[in-house]
DNA sequence: CAAGCCGTGTGAATCGTTTCAGCATGGGAG
DNA sequence: CTCCCATGCTGAAACGATTCACACGGCTTG
């Protein structure tokens, strides 16, 4: 129904060909004729069909985007990152969410194959699906983002990870915490493990044994997910109980705190919490979060250029970033009346 | 270079017709040549070109969603909404963000509609770019989100905000305050208007006068926008300076509350506040915010059916909706020491 | 036994744009 | 005057999927 580029041919007294070069190479067509043709597109409202350019073109003008959760401040963040690079390449963005639930990634990458999308850039979860691997062998360029590819073929921008749990652990354990809870989900993400074994690390130099480390699960990497734990954590006996927590998120991490005020529980006197991701409102929570801060914009516009790189062809070489993580202390953690250096 | 459906069809020893039928209409074709397909299909990593299909077709299957600042947790819980009505209809969502820039969300609206959407859920910018109205022109469904329609020729999904800012200004009336200020952007939008309106009334009821609102206009509606108009409200002298702020978003209120306790004013005591939207970090906040709350995932979730509805075309009637908000008192806004009731 | 129908499958037209070989036209060089 | 080239434009092929009229057997039916 809307109007096609031979209508406007038409109305112009041209040949579609010249109403496209119109469109494409201005340059290649004389000035009368231009004005004509661009009278008529004016008259008749024309917008250009994507399809039918990206159908002859091979590909189109978007790259997709697929995060964990939307929902979570350091998603968007990233995501802000991307569209910063990618928008003024002439590229939109297809945001898409994942929830953690491999069954929606599959999907949304479905849909993005199906898009022909210049490329991928994925915070996969825990199990690469075979998905992933397909549309490379199609030859869609994919960039893994907070997370480090398995192998030099693939480019990938992530954090250490390790040495983020390591900082968080050693604050803690510097301020004279011993029984330390490491709360990250169920979901076997390695980001979460790597914080993981970087927290384990630090606690066993310190103490000798990693006893002391309660790793908790719950269910979701969310606010929810964080007064789950916390709760778990209160109903402990006090002599077992662990006097501070390295949450795997910021998101987490406000749950704990949530929780914890809800039950009466002073934070940081009588428990200690660290968060991961600085996202802005860890600063602004009701006790100012310690957290571990990642450079959140940076991830995602460093990962769209590489990925913008990799699209274009002509000698890419894969490169997996890595950034240092950094740890910003505020209140959660200020050092304890009780214990202590 | 990947694989097309004549591909397929040679592999599999049909024609192109069979393929395309295996695809959209599996009944039918009898089994034997349908598994034939299928495994051609399988062995050729064949991915249906949605180009070529929409080409034919006339019309995506993407819907966008333009949003004022992908970074507020309000519009991603919206979005979350709108994800959860369109993906079970076998729509993708092309998520968009206008940073309340009109010449970012004209582009936008331009890439929309050169990919077709099947139609568009948008929260403007203040002023209503021409290219909405080319948009609806079109026959492309437009939905307006937390933004009444101006006419009844289109539908909209909204909250009386009216009644919004009534409601905070009524509240912190009660507990005693007199002068109030209100904070909202410089941008114009008819949302913070309103708001605006709610509360003047309110102030001008209660006192006869509304001398004693003081209206703010921060630079943009974030959380710096709220330090901004915090630290102005700071440098005022004791005698004229309002004792309570409504803030236009939660974001701005927590930019106000972050300035006020840097700056050793106590919350609610000295100054109180109450934010709007009631994101799910207002309740953490630092002193757990006063909101009025909107219904953030339903907004969305009823806007995508009602555009859905309307692209389905067939009797479609425009339904402007307005939900009604509800003030959530917490913390930030609890009865102060020197005055009140 | 002719007619009609059902179940399957074919092949060509079609969507709107880009691109490219090629055709006029006219002007300048030789 | 002829040749050549540049400029500006034309027209058709191509991209890949969908769709529709139609063909072909084999059956039922009257």
């Amino acid at each position: 129904m809307p109007a096609s580029i031979r209508d406007v041919a038409e109305s112009a007294g041209v040949s579609v060909g010249t109403v496209s070069n119109v469109l494409n190479r201005p340059e290649v067509v004389s000035a009368a004729t231009r004005e004509r043709v661009l009278g008529a597109i004016a008259a008749l409202g024309f917008v250009r069909n994507e399809s039918a350019r990206q159908l002859r073109a091979g590909s189109s003008r978007t790259v997709g985007l697929v995060v964990l959760d939307i929902a979570n401040p350091f998603f968007t963040d990233v995501a802000r990152g991307v569209e910063d690079v990618v928008n003024p390449a002439g590229l939109a963005l297809i945001l898409c969410n994942s929830d953690d639930r491999p069954e929606k990634e599959s999907a949304h990458l479905d849909v993005l194959a199906e898009q022909r999308v210049q490329g991928v850039l994925i915070t996969p979860t825990a199990e690469l699906t075979p998905h992933l691997q397909s549309l490379r062998r199609r030859g869609i360029p994919v960039v893994l983002l907070d997370r480090r590819a398995s192998g030099p073929d693939q480019c990938s921008v992530a954090v250490d990870d390790v040495l983020g749990g390591r900082l968080a652990a050693e604050h803690l354990l510097e301020r004279g915490h011993r029984r330390i809870a490491f709360i990250g989900g169920a979901s076997g993400l390695p980001q979460v493990q790597e914080r993981h074994d970087g927290v384990e690390a630090a606690v066993r130099e310190a103490t000798g044994a990693v006893d002391e480390l309660l790793t908790l699960s719950p269910e979701v990497l969310t606010v929810a997910g964080g007064r789950e734990a916390a709760a778990r954590i209160v109903g402990m006996p006090a002599s077992r109980r662990p006097t501070a927590a390295v949450c795997a998120n910021d998101l987490m991490a406000l749950g704990v705190l949530q929780e914890m005020v809800r039950q009466g529980v002073r934070v940081p006197d009588e428990f200690a919490i660290v968060g991961y991701d600085d996202i802005d409102f860890a600063a602004a929570a009701a006790v100012p979060l310690t957290s571990v801060r990642k450079p959140r914009q940076e991830l995602g516009s460093r990962a769209a250029r590489l990925l913008l790189d990799e699209a274009r062809g002509e000698g890419h070489v894969h490169v997996q970033e890595v950034f240092e993580p950094v740890l910003v202390v505020r209140e959660s953690s200020r050092v304890r009346r009780t214990g202590g250096r």
